[in-house]
DNA sequence: CCAATAGTGTCTATCAGACAGTATGGC
DNA sequence: GCCATACTGTCTGATAGACACTATTGG
């Protein structure tokens, strides 16, 4: 039996917070085809490399970034025949979230607000707004909020992520409670920083990952009121 | 630049509710590698052809199901080099949620309860596994039970479904208030079925995807008492 | 009548949202 | 003292879990 056989390659969504924002990294495309458009970073896989391998190799490679630092999950993978219109490509995306780290060194590599990324190359659009989404559900119900921060954070810190990821605003009160209460999501330092008002203890990520309950994100109410065990329309999957 | 070309499969996790057990369609293997073991229907995609194109194609082909009564969503790519020892290859899998169907006409195409199948060839017990536990979490968050039931269903057999899947006991009382409470799910068909007890209501599936809140499955206590807004701590990705 | 299943109502603990009030720093 | 931010406490409404009770069929 013959096997059509394709070019597979890794294509990464890293996230981070940045500036108040939620911010990707991505590329400035300077051959055909996009020239000129963002495009996010990726490369395709070696014949004797794990998927999740290639993309630390791409993260590190092409990126600059200490992949250590950032936590790197599958997403989804991309394979409808003409999304590349020179090759037949199938690509497998990661989701990377990361604390706030530099600009990476390499020229064309930069943080870009995801908000300020219409258009781009290939369907990365459509990749980015998955890996968005991804993390806005994923921070209801793990403890991966932590991963936007650096190693020591507050609460207000973790809280002005969820805030950004999720565009909305969060009462700083309930908020703390939730978090300081989930068993595991924190550890305390002992330490205390200070920035203009009464200074906050400083945390640590605890070894939990699931978070039960979870904190479930506003939603919109539908249409007119919002009512109990209301159900959205998102729209469908492929 | 030359790119390493690569086999991409799909492979199918197809579960349905059957004689009171969650089952997979499974195959008996009867060529090496893993002759003899049972493994996930699946096959090549071609080169003009979308990943969730093939998919549907392998159902209809391998197993000789209308895919129209099958609800399918991509699950996760597998790709570590050695997973198939013939070959490079990538194999995207999707999970798709049936009612219960009858036996495919292929011969050495079955029903099997994901309970017996504990051996599997290549790595098809992990893919099952991560089907069976996607399953099991978009149950709590979505109206995808229904795709378990045929066309018209009563309450007690969308409970059943969530009991099996789940593997739990589920209060009838507390099921039937949360499932016919939540707006869009269900939709009165004005007949009733009977069957030994007072009559059932007979329900269409609504128009909705989302269940909001959420119906969390019972957690275990991770470790003596059950504590408010603990945390589990399930195995790592990769 | 009884058995069996469907469906309603009620109580309670938990939890989220709203917000008052107190604590502790810098200026 | 004043401002800013951190943190604690309290009230209320929504909801889930536990369970009593009623309803409607077939035997």
């Amino acid at each position: 039996m013959t096997v059509p056989r394709i070019g597979v390659s890794v294509d990464l969504v890293i996230l981070t917070v940045r500036d108040g924002q939620l911010t990707v990294l991505a590329w400035r495309r300077d051959t055909e085809p996009y020239a000129g458009l963002p495009g996010l970073p990726g490369g395709f896989i070696r014949l004797d490399e794990d998927l999740s391998a290639a993309a630390a190799r791409v993260l590190a490679e092409r990126a600059g970034l200490p992949g250590e630092l950032v936590h790197l999950e599958q997403l989804r993978t991309y394979g409808y025949p003409d999304r590349d219109p020179t090759r037949r490509a199938v690509s497998v995306a990661y989701l990377g979230l990361a604390p706030d780290l530099p600009a990476p060194d390499q020229p064309q590599m930069s943080w870009q607000p995801v908000s300020a990324l219409t258009a781009m190359a290939f369907d990365h659009a459509r990749i980015l707004q998955d890996g968005v989404e991804r993390a806005r559900s994923k921070l209801e119900y793990t403890s991966l909020a932590a991963a936007f921060c650096r190693d020591e954070f507050t609460v207000a810190e973790l809280r002005r992520v969820y805030e950004i990821v999720w565009g909305t605003q969060l009462d700083p009160r309930n908020f703390h409670r939730k978090v300081t209460g989930a068993r595991d999501f924190l550890v305390e330092t002992g330490a205390v920083t200070t920035s203009g008002g009464r200074p906050a203890q400083v945390y640590r990520r605890g070894p939990a990952v699931l978070l039960y309950p979870p904190m479930l994100r506003p939603r919109e109410p539908a249409a007119g009121r919002r009512r109990p065990d209301s159900i959205e329309f998102p729209a469908a999957s492929s």
